[in-house]
DNA sequence: TTGACATGAAACTGAAAGGTTTCCTATATA
DNA sequence: TATATAGGAAACCTTTCAGTTTCATGTCAA
């Protein structure tokens, strides 16, 4: 099973920060790297386990490794979410109902 | 923070199906163990975990424990999700804005 | 074609996570 | 009151995880 993966990509800080960076574009591993404490290659297995979790695509220009959000992973988590929240807000369970019965 | 808290307690299969378990009511710890393989000492330490991330609370009766789920905690979750799904899903994006517009 | 740059890969370390066994404490109940 | 029941707590083990250092590979550019 997959789901898996994508809870434990997003159990870490450093990953979850990861996917904030790369919402707004994609980025190289060096260009990823340099906005944190660790060193490349501790950087390079985050990004191996977003990739594992389907919450990142990379692609070779060159040398470089472009890496780039893939969100739609998160749906796993979005409809795991969805199943509790009907305990907490009903609103937002009917709204979700009807994005849902509308669906593409 | 206790973010990370509720991310890492999510993160493990146990505990998620736990909560499931959970959402149908309150359980003791022996009702809850009595449907893993695992020993009662193991259930113990993922119950305390929820516990930290906020997803469960636990009440005494007698010398039972009863463990109840506490959903609310999810919508920190539910929050950082929604960043992400406005690349995916525009709809569902516009109908949150819609539900925080008008919110309790 | 040489050197600089971007990354991959492997081996290692320390700490956290998930699990067990063993024993102790508190509360019902026969 | 003795005993069974429900759970807490501590010590320990093994595996995973996050990180490091070191070295190898591939590509660009002078």
């Amino acid at each position: 099973m997959t789901e898996q993966l994508v809870f434990r990509a997003i159990a870490d800080p450093t990953r979850r920060s990861i996917m904030t960076m790369l919402s707004s574009g994609e980025r190289s591993l060096n260009e990823i790297s340099a906005q944190y404490e660790m060193t490349r290659p501790a950087v390079t297995k985050h990004l191996k386990i977003l990739q594992e979790g389907g919450l990142i695509r990379v692609r070779a220009r060159g040398r470089e490794r472009l890496h780039a959000l893939q969100p739609e992973a998160l749906k796993t988590v979005s409809d795991w979410v969805s199943f509790f929240s009907q305990f907490w807000d009903e609103k937002l369970a009917d709204l979700k109902q009807v994005v849902e019965a509308d669906d593409d």
